[in-house]
This record gives structure tokens, sequence and C-alpha cells, in this order.
DNA sequence: TAGTGGTCTAGACCACTTA
DNA sequence: AAGTGGTCTAGACCACTAT
């Protein structure tokens, strides 16, 4: 093997195409969150790049976030978490001052026809199926956030098999488990509404009571759409921040 | 001028010494914004390094947004603008649906002791004088925003012997032409909360409507804090989004 | 046509991790 | 001690911009 083998456009750049390579064997799984990717020198010999070359495509990657470097070990593909969703940024501390994953419980789970806005969100076609699933997440005993989740039936069946009580608290790593699908990225958008009846009756605020809508779409590796969900939660417990220049 | 010119701790990397180095000449105004920086060629002259360690450097700060690199025309530094600011997901459209910079209107300049909140994020001695504006921004004839504005008034004294209708719309221009001082960054956090009698008569709307509120320092390039600004506008024409991944 | 940044090579030596 | 990524060199040629 060796740079012509490298695929995608030949008027690219050849530190553009090797990063092509490497997603691509990020994306189909060939090589897997949390494990090592070949080392410099060997991807030099695979497709007889010079050492500057490799270096390039790789640091896009890391840029990117999807390749983390470790200096003496190796470089790896990152395991995706959401540390920068709008989620971290509610005040959701223990009595000792710690932030803490909430707990979940599914309250519902379904198949149905899909509504308009998750055909839209989720790219499906106009007759799709669609998982919808209902979840509140709680902590110190209190609702903080109200959701609505939509999977496309055709990738996300066996949550039909599983007990929604065994779902645990987080579902990522239970949808790669159980479908073998994997979110990479998401794209979130935060608007404020006022509390609809069954929005505050889940928050346990009074209708009316301003409320922060967020809004994602998870997207797996190549930019597929895994799952729509719409998060409800108090406004008065958000606090988020962003540096720009 | 060779490699041991460059300054900071010896141990550091050439390549991120030369990068401060560059950071130095730009916040010292040597390097002004929008105009070219030395090519690579005599940046490696000047500090006798290779061509792959300029580059690398220069990567860092256009990575970081400070420069911006044109093919066969040059290196520039950026001029700062804040377009990614929270100010630009608040739905300001005419008529025509475009974006628009809203109109303002200073409604009261004066000196005074600065309250505790703004000692800290100005950073300033417990019995430092500022300059307080308050403004308002409107869009078709509407307010959007209801701004409380604190500036040292060590740096911002000139502002004081100006007519607050001079002002214009951009007041960051203004700092820059008035009194020297060049915002280059911001740390904004956002909040909700319901809003006060001021604030509601500001904004025409009932008291205890959400609001949301835009807290935001400014800083120079030396991360100096310019601007301590405190920013309320409805919370039912907020929309922003984020990518994570 | 001259000058700029963009890509690429083929090494060298260093710092860190693991065994 | 062996293997990894981190830094650095000293060029070469290409693509683009300005004149």
């Amino acid at each position: 093997m060796n740079a012509s083998t490298l695929g995608s456009d030949l008027r690219l750049p050849l530190y553009q195409r090797l990063r092509d390579e490497m997603l691509a064997k990020i994306s189909s799984g060939e090589w897997r969150p949390g494990e090592p990717i070949p080392t410099e020198a060997e991807l030099t010999k695979t497709y007889s790049l010079a050492i500057g070359t490799v270096r390039k495509a790789v640091d896009t990657l890391v840029a990117d976030g999807l390749l983390t470097r470790s200096q003496g070990r190796g470089t790896y593909v990152r395991r995706p978490d959401f540390n920068s969703s709008f989620f971290r940024f509610f005040r959701q501390v223990n009595s000792s001052g710690e932030h803490q994953v909430p707990q979940s419980r599914i309250d519902s789970l379904g198949i149905e026809q899909a509504p308009q806005a998750v055909i839209d969100a989720l790219e499906l076609g106009a007759t799709d199926a669609v998982i919808r699933m209902q979840r509140i997440r709680m902590a110190n005993e209190r609702t903080i956030f109200s959701e609505d989740i939509w999977l496309p039936a055709s990738r996300f069946a066996k949550l039909l098999e599983v007990d929604p009580k065994d779902f645990g608290n987080l579902l990522y790593p239970f949808y790669e488990a159980q479908c073998g699908q994997l979110v990479a990225s998401a794209k979130e958008t935060l608007t404020v509404e006022p509390a609809d009846l069954q929005t505050s009756a889940a928050l346990d605020v009074e209708s009316g009571t301003p409320v922060v809508v967020i809004e994602r779409i998870a997207l797996s590796y190549d930019s597929t759409p895994l799952e729509y969900r719409l998060s409800k939660g108090r406004a008065d417990t958000f606090r988020y921040q962003i540096e720009i220049s």
C-alpha cells in the first residue's frame, strides 16, 4: 500500500486524503474509541508518506477532537462525551457541591409514525416509523428535565425488547451496546419558553414559568442523524458561559 | 537577532517562544489589526529558525483567531469582531429578513464609585472610580436590550468629554478611537431571570416576564478587563445553537 | 514576474511511557 | 531498553496574488 492507495479526490493534498482515510476507519468502527491507532512510523510506511505529512493529518483529527495524542504511549480514538453540552450548564450539584449524573426514569416507550418535525430532524421518509421515549431526569429527588426522545425504528428496533427499567442513566453507551449505534457529535439549540401544562406538571413548577428548551440532534461519525431529543428544564437554575474573540 | 533573542522561559519549545513574541507584538500594538505581519521568510531570518518552526508558531495564532493567512498575499492581524456573541442569537431581523445592527441610545453617563461586583469583574482597587453608562438597544422601533456598562475611569476618562449622542451604535471602535483601548476578546455568561420593575419598563414587558441576562467582561489583548456589561433582553426571542463532540 | 503562503520530504534528536 | 509522540532542521516545489 502507498500514497496512491489514498482514495477521495486526487486533487486534494496528501495530508487531507490521509485524514479522510483515517476518518473512514473511525466511522466504520475499524478503529474503535479508546483504542490506539497505528503509530506514526507505521503510517509513514503504510502510505509511503513523510513523517511531517502524517503528523499534519493526525493534527487535524486531534484538532477536531476525534483523536487524542499521548506522548510515549500512542494516539487514541477519543471516546465521545458531551461535557460541553448545555446540560452541563444546569447547576446540578449535590450536597457536597459536586456535579453528578442525574438519575433517569423512562416513563413511556413505543413505536409510532414520525411527526413531521421528527421526519425533518432525523431525515426520514414520510412513512418511516420511529421509537418514542419519554424520560425524566432527576437529581436530589427533584425533576430537573423532562425529555421526549425519538429514534429511527430501523436502527433501534432492539430497544423495544428491553425492559425500560434496564436502560440505565446514560443512553448513548446503551445505544452502542444494544444496537451498535455510536453517537459521535450533536447539535443543540437553546430557547426559552413558558411551561405548558404537561411540562409544568413534570417539573413541578407553575404553568407559564419559564423553561429552557434544549433541542438536540445526535449524529453518528458519518453525520447520519441518530436521535432527536427535546429536553425541558427550569430556567432559574440555568447558567451558560462562552468565550468569544 | 536570533533564536536566543526569544524571551520567556528557555525551557519552552522554540515555536511557543516565537508565538509569545508575536503575541506581544500584537498586544503592544506594534502589529496592528488589519495589517500584515512580516513574511515567513523574514521571520526565519530574524529569529534564525527553520521555516517549519515559524509556520508552527503562526499556526497556533491562526488557530486562536489572532492571525489570518491569505495565500499569495500574506498573514494579517485579525480585526476582532463578536459574531459569536450571544447577542447574535437574538432574532434581530428587519422586515426583509436580514440581520441588522441595533440602534443605540445612551440614557445616562457619569462617574461613580465602583460597586463590589464591578470591582471584582474589572479587577480594580477598592476605591477606584468607574464610568457608568446606561444604554438601550433597539431594532424595528422596539427595545430589545437594556444595558448597564461599567468602565475603569483611569482608562476611559475621555469619554466624559464627549456628547453621548455622538457615541454611535458600536462602542468598541469608539473606545479605540477615543481612548486607545482595544477590545480583543470577551467572556459571556447567560442566565434567565424574571424581569424586575426597571427592566420590565425598559423592555416594555410585564414585570416577572423571563428575560435573558448576558453578563460580559471584555478583555484587551493582554487580558486586562476593560469593560463590564450587563445586558437584559426578552427571552422569547432568544435562540442559541452549539455543536458538541 | 516576483513574492507570498501551501504542501511535502527525509531525516535528526529529545522527552516520556512502559516493560 | 525499546518504542512512542514532540520538536526542529533545511531545504524543494506548487498555487495563488499582486504588479
